[in-house]
DNA sequence: GCAATAGTGAAGTACTTACTTAAGTATTGA
DNA sequence: TCAATACTTAAGTAAGTACTTCACTATTGC
């Protein structure tokens, strides 16, 4: 699992874009091209590459070019790491809340 | 759980800074004030405040100012919309993994 | 009261982002 | 072979980001 933080960086960043994110649920629903990652997005196909490229350094896509289309597909290793991070700080504060809690639990019994 | 996504823009893009997600880690460990938090942090105490403003935005952050200390404390529900969002896209690309998986056995089970 | 502490707010600057248009290349199907 | 398809690349622009410094206000402890 990478912990890279300039990778987190780039995966926060790409997923911080609607019309990225629009590509990543299309592309949770299987590979597409990119023109059929385009097909729903208000903007030239220019932008949408430009926003694929962002995908693609980030990890998040791998895309595979087979004649004249390229192919994009998830990277689930990739989510997985971005999902960890957020998992383990949101984990830490509520074991936190758990020792807060039998902290006072136990003080109560003493009294 | 929101899945506004304006909202998922500024909690995906507050977690894309190695700042702020320092601040988050520093979080999850308990409550801070501004100055612990920019402790540290290799940058004037304000601008960790305007990086603070942004995780407050996000709603990954809430705090509180008690006479002259501001107090932050993390949003666990913020943190899990932004997990969630992740998940679902993660989830539906394995569950098509596993149907193809299922398919492919089939085909082979009638050949 | 007064100095130290804790934070706020505004303005400026260098850099980055999210597009656009326009022109170009490679592939394919009739 | 040639037109349509599927991208690719470059350059330009408007807006946004991540800082800085400096001047300021509110609170607290002696």
């Amino acid at each position: 699992m990478l912990h890279d933080p300039a990778q987190l960086d780039l995966m926060f960043q790409a997923l911080a874009d609607p019309a990225r994110r629009s590509m990543v649920e299309r592309l949770s629903r299987g590979p597409a091209s990119v023109s059929q990652l385009a097909e729903p997005l208000a903007m030239s196909l220019s932008a949408v590459v430009q926003h694929l490229n962002v995908l693609e350094a980030s990890g998040l896509v791998r895309t595979e070019k087979l004649g004249r289309v390229r192919t994009c597909q998830i990277e689930p290793q990739a989510l997985r790491a971005a999902e960890h991070w957020i998992n383990e700080r949101r984990l830490a504060w509520e074991r936190r809340l758990d020792r807060l809690g039998d902290f006072l639990t136990e003080t109560k019994d003493e009294s």
